[in-house]
DNA sequence: TCCTCACGGGG
DNA sequence: GTGTACGTGAGGA
């Protein structure tokens, strides 16, 4: 009999054994236990149809519990179900998948959920949990306690091994060499001939560290791949990573989705077993929040560590809401796997039902509070009770048969301000009841978070997983209105939208009640200003009053020093409603819209917008901004000859695009195109959508110089003009505000004017201790 | 002037 | 195992 406390690392399902878990132990060394676990799915229809599959289901060769019983379904109440019991998970998967394939019309629930989420919501278990197993010698387990919560705000945590392997250079570029591997202060650069030794080496460090976590650089695209394809070609050695050493690596093949309006691409997967592999080259939110999120989402979520670090949030949030279904008894839908279908002409023309926008009063503003939502469409709907299920249709109300929705009736309405839907309130719905927890699990890490230093070595780890939550939290939202989600509903995510457009109409009539304008709006931010009031503590009651008006939390993000607003650069008249730049009190700097935020300027744009910004955030309070105007035009100059001068490195002239289709589909030669035409031309691979491509502008056709292409670019061949125009399109953003348009800024840098002859010109006065007139301090208004 | 295409949120 | 929609601006024809 072993006794043993730890925690778990990784659950998996097997044929033979039922489920397989792998424990940290408190004694510092690694489990392997097992368990048998039965998984039941569940099938509606129609009573006949239900019989046949029954009479099927005895002739299948896996023995099947059978069983009629009822259950709930979120959305019609009590169903009559067929309750099929397999003997573990991989045989449920496969009962269900030949069920379906013969009774395609049935309605299925439970079918494909992932075996560590089941398992963990029947045993209260979830990634990392502390718990304590009974089990046989032989790894059998008789019990298994959790010790501790998922929303526990600082668990018992166990020493994780970490060991890190990458290739010597970047194998897209060039052919690797050796491999570098990393475990607690050792290094070692293993050569990849003789493979066989690379092979042994490689299997020693596993044997003699033992890592829990695999970390890599392109150890999914490359380094796994080369290593297993290797092993089996020549037949010399054979290499496993797991540490479950009956088992092969998992392998995936690469693929792109859509997904937020964009292309993704993620290239092809290997998962281990009983230990983790994370490509952080090829996990798409790692970058996000690190090694402290994954943690984070794997505990909250449910999903193995190996999972949460690799799939988009959407995946965590579905999981917690199948959680929350499961301990609630209620089913859970199969999610079709549907193809890609195109928004229909009506989807389209019922636009514009999004978050409010506003337009802002263009220019220059100082003293100008920016005043947030605190994650605002979480927060409504856990405070209104959006969910799938609570949003009813107008029709339910307008029948004057809906018995139940009358004042005897145990349903509570309300109604959605402008679209007149009514929301039940009678018992808390799934959607608030997944997020209620979570929105309080953020709010306590960003407390803790507010009382530290951003030097303090605990920051960065409270940081990640706060900002590990807030993804979940978000991507929820886009699920409500997701149709293909498995508890979404368009109805409710209109919903959503609209008691927000109503928080913050409520929002600027409170602020106005109280003397401050508003100069713009967006979505969930309000900019506000009032004579005389520049401290936080003077926004303060207005922070109540909007909260008192409409129940949701709203935090100062910061007073700024000086903010503007630009107008589109196409009609100077408009304003819009995502571009502008501003200094906050505390020191940070904050811009949208301009290129300095774009991931498709070349750095060496980008870099110098915010060189500039960092000069104007220079200037001392209460001075003008445009008395820095003269530097921003020598700084200009300096640039622009280094350009000339072609001692500007062509990376900081590399502009990178995402490739949103593959290159047959583009109707247009845009220069993306153009660089990905050509790699191929030069027998590149093929550059899927979703990727990345670099490229320079170059004076002779095709104009770019795809940066992938072998060798190097001739310098003189950079379109130096092109640059010249971008930089000071970049530029002339920043100065327009302070009285400066693009013809302008261009003929001043072009020219040699000294500094006394630029302020002449600008004020009509000699600068000798002038001041400078009001003209050129802050617009208030348009 | 019209059409096509990339970007945005976060840090 | 992924899922919004829309406006802006740049570049090409």
């Amino acid at each position: 009999m072993i006794k043993l406390r730890g925690w778990l690392l990784d659950v998996y399902d097997d044929e033979k054994e039922g489920v397989v878990l792998w424990l940290a132990g408190k004694d510092g060394r690694r489990h392997r236990f097992y368990q048998a676990f039965p998984a039941t799915f569940y099938v509606g229809g129609p009573f006949p149809r239900l019989r046949e599959l029954w009479r099927y289901l005895l002739s299948e060769p896996i023995p099947a519990v059978l069983s009629r019983t009822q259950r709930r379904d979120l959305f019609t109440g009590l169903v009559d179900v067929l309750a099929v019991q397999a003997p573990d998970p991989v045989s449920q998967n496969r009962l269900f998948w030949t069920v379906r394939g013969r009774f395609p019309d049935l309605d299925y629930y439970n079918a494909d959920i992932p075996v560590a989420l089941r398992y963990g919501a029947a045993h209260g278990l979830f990634p990392l949990a502390h718990c304590q197993v009974v089990a046989a010698e032989d790894g059998r387990v008789q019990a298994i306690t959790p010790l501790d919560s998922r929303w526990d705000i600082d668990p018992s945590w166990p020493e994780l091994r970490l060991l890190t392997i990458e290739p010597d250079v970047d194998p897209g570029h060039a052919e690797p060499t050796a491999l570098i591997v990393k475990y607690e202060q050792k290094e070692k650069h293993i050569p990849l001939v003789p493979f066989r030794f690379l092979v042994i080496r490689l299997e020693a460090c596993l044997k003699r560290y033992d890592p829990d976590l695999i970390l890599t650089r392109w150890g999914d695209t490359w380094v796994f791949p080369y290593l297993l394809e290797t092993c089996q070609k020549t037949g010399v050695a054979c290499f496993n990573p797991n540490r479950d050493q009956g088992r092969q690596p998992r392998e995936q093949e690469e693929n792109s989705y859509y997904t937020y309006g964009q292309v993704i691409y993620r290239g092809r997967q290997v998962r281990l077993y009983g230990r983790w592999h994370i490509d952080e080259r090829n996990a798409v939110m790692y970058g996000q929040y690190g090694l402290a999120g994954v943690f984070e989402q794997a505990r909250v979520t449910g999903l193995p560590v190996q999972e949460v670090a690799r799939k988009s949030p959407g995946a965590g949030i579905t999981a917690m809401q199948m959680q929350v279904a499961l301990r609630e008894g209620v089913l859970v839908p199969y999610q079709k796997q549907q193809a890609e279908s195109f928004k229909s002409a009506a989807d389209l023309i019922r636009a514009d039902r999004g978050g409010l926008v506003y337009q802002p009063l263009v220019g220059l503003h100082d003293n100008v509070a920016e005043i947030d939502f605190v994650s605002m469409y979480p927060s409504i709907m856990v405070h209104f009770n959006i969910s799938p299920e609570t949003v009813l249709s107008k029709s339910a109300l307008a029948e004057p048969a809906q018995a139940d929705l009358a004042p005897d009736g145990n349903k509570k309405i309300q109604f959605v301000p402008e679209l007149g839907i009514p929301v039940d309130h009678s018992q808390i719905g799934l959607v608030p009841k997944t997020l209620k927890p979570l929105l309080a699990r953020r709010i306590a890490l960003k407390q803790r978070l507010a009382g530290l230093d951003s030097r303090d070595c605990r920051y960065g780890a409270l940081k990640a997983r706060s900002n590990a939550l807030k993804w979940l939290l978000v991507v929820c939202f886009g699920y409500l209105g997701y149709k293909n989600a498995r508890f979404g509903r368009i109805e409710s995510h209109e919903a959503v939208t609209a008691y927000g457009r109503e928080a913050l109409l409520r929002a600027k009539e409170a602020a106005e009640d109280l003397g401050f304008t508003v100069l713009h709006m967006y979505v969930d931010g309000l900019w506000v200003r009032q004579e005389g009031k520049k401290t936080p503590a003077d926004f303060q009651p207005l922070l109540q009053e909007v909260t008192a008006r409409t129940g949701l939390p709203i935090a100062l993000e910061g007073v700024y020093r000086w903010v503007a607003f630009l107008p589109s650069r196409l009609d100077k008249q408009v304003p819009v409603a995502n571009r502008y730049f501003g200094y906050f009190q505390d020191g940070r700097l904050k811009m949208r819209g301009i290129e300095a935020r774009r991931h498709d300027a070349p750095p060496f744009v980008a870099q110098t917008q915010m060189d500039m910004l960092k000069r104007m955030s220079q200037v001392p309070d209460g001075q003008p901004l445009a008395g820095c105007l003269f530097d921003l035009v020598l700084l200009l100059r300096r640039r622009l000859a280094e350009l000339r001068a072609g001692r500007i490195t062509p990376e900081r002239l590399l502009v990178t695009q995402t490739l949103s289709r593959s290159l047959e589909a583009y109707r247009v030669p845009s220069p993306v195109a153009r660089a990905v035409a050509q790699m191929e031309a030069a027998g590149k691979p093929t550059m899927k959508p979703g990727q990345r491509v670099r490229f320079l502008y170059t004076r002779e056709a095709p104009g770019v110089w795809a940066w992938d292409l072998p060798g190097k670019p001739d310098p003189a061949s950079v379109d130096v003009a092109r640059y010249e125009a971008l930089l000071l399109r970049a530029a002339s953003a920043l100065t327009e505000p302070l009285g400066l348009d693009e013809s302008q800024l261009r003929a001043w840098v072009a020219g040699r004017a000294t500094q006394s002859r630029f302020h002449f010109a600008m004020t009509g006065r000699r600068p000798a201790g002038a001041p400078v007139p009001a003209a050129w301090a802050f617009a208030q208004s348009t």
